[in-house]
DNA sequence: TGATAATTTGACCGGTTGGTAAACATTACA
DNA sequence: TGTAATGTTTACCAACCGGTCAAATTATCA
């Protein structure tokens, strides 16, 4: 009989562990290049180096596949979040938040694409993940954020936008590389491209655009 | 003979240009859902309201749709940075600028979702157009910036990245729009959130995080 | 070793999809 | 009105794609 990774009273074998390692792996190059619709079994299994019916000897269905993949890398995603630690020093701990954003965009863009093409396409399959998981710790770190600006720490602002905005300024990095890539030309192209990014945004956030050299005019 | 668009003397008929627009109308609808991969034909052709072999015969490949739509989208997606002044103020310039394209994020997240879709699958088809017509833009743009920074109206920085910052943080709100409904939940995602979004991302970009009430300390 | 379970594969299937062929309908216009 | 160009549809096809099946191969272990 045949019965991959469902109903069984032992733990999974090494050779499974294995298997399902290479094939994720596969599945991740695949889907964040190409969607999930666009993304074939076929090509999963090449990449994969094995038969289409093996690799779904494994993972019954693309679905069941597709699932795996999201979930392992929404878990891994939130990490740089949860580390966000209400005890610090509000300016640098959103500075170190960006600055790991940022190093997951640099070193892991497939796990982003993923996750973006997914948010993109309407999150059919992880919604609740959205409302559950990801709301709560996000509301958890805003509640931190709003306790550090009623402290006087930090500036009023509101947190929610705050956190989309470090989240969409750093995935930018690796969602819209090519963009990116090509604005920058051939010259500003290399891997230098992190570190202004980094540079900027933390002078962004901390400073924004005014010159601070300067006292304003007190007229505005 | 049918031959519907290509190789002739004469103008497009008023009825070739009204079933073109109607078939794009569907065609964004589909494309921005579903990305390129994901939408048929049929799909698109039961949106517009016509048979696919109709459809077909204005256009003759998905992909030559798909072209047709990008480009365009491509182009008035540009406007709100072609509009930025370099006579204008420079606070108020970016300021406006961030307006307008929040409110394109409002008003037309389809296209922008069109637009995300492309560029996360590599950009296969608009490639050129963002090396040629879009880097031109922004590099004519970014000097602009650079020439205010080095005139003292606007803190010294990367305009480069603090274009993409730009463009990150609002069109967020567009790609991301069920992650930031469900993190903000039933009772903050109403459309004000745009208006919070504003008011969060006009603070950020002119005077950042820091406190500026309080004159800081002398050490940094 | 032998038997049993786990793994792997080639052949195949039904449904979908992009696109075509050709007949039919409608419009433009002399 | 006649006719040629334009527009529309029905029927269809070949390729692709997710998934199955049964047979073959390999690992496990008494």
């Amino acid at each position: 009989m045949a019965l991959p990774r469902a109903a069984r009273t032992q733990r999974r074998t090494r050779i499974q562990e294995a298997k399902e390692e290479q094939i994720l792996e596969a599945a991740l190059e695949v889907f964040s290049l190409h969607g999930f619709r666009g993304a074939t079994v076929d090509q999963i299994a090449e990449v994969a180096g094995m038969s289409k019916p093996n690799l779904l000897y494994y993972f019954r269905t693309k679905e069941a596949m597709h699932r795996a993949l999201i979930t392992r890398v929404l878990d891994t995603w939130l990490d740089p979040l949860r580390e966000f630690d209400a005890e610090g020093n509000p300016v640098s701990e959103i500075r170190s938040y960006i600055r790991r954003k940022l190093e997951m965009a640099r070193d892991f863009p497939r796990e982003s694409r993923l996750f973006a093409n997914e948010i993109l396409q309407g999150a059919p399959n992880i919604e609740d993940e959205l409302k559950g998981p990801l709301k709560s710790l996000v509301d958890e770190k805003a509640e931190v954020i709003r306790a550090w600006a009623k402290a006087g720490k930090i500036a009023r602002c509101d947190p929610y936008h705050l956190i989309f905005s470090i989240w969409s300024t750093t995935q930018h990095y690796a969602d819209f590389d090519v963009q990116v890539r090509a604005v920058l030309g051939q010259d500003h192209a290399g891997e230098g491209r992190f570190e202004d990014a980094a540079r900027f945004l933390e002078q962004l956030f901390v400073t924004g655009l005014d010159i601070s050299e300067e006292p304003a005019p007190a007229s505005s």
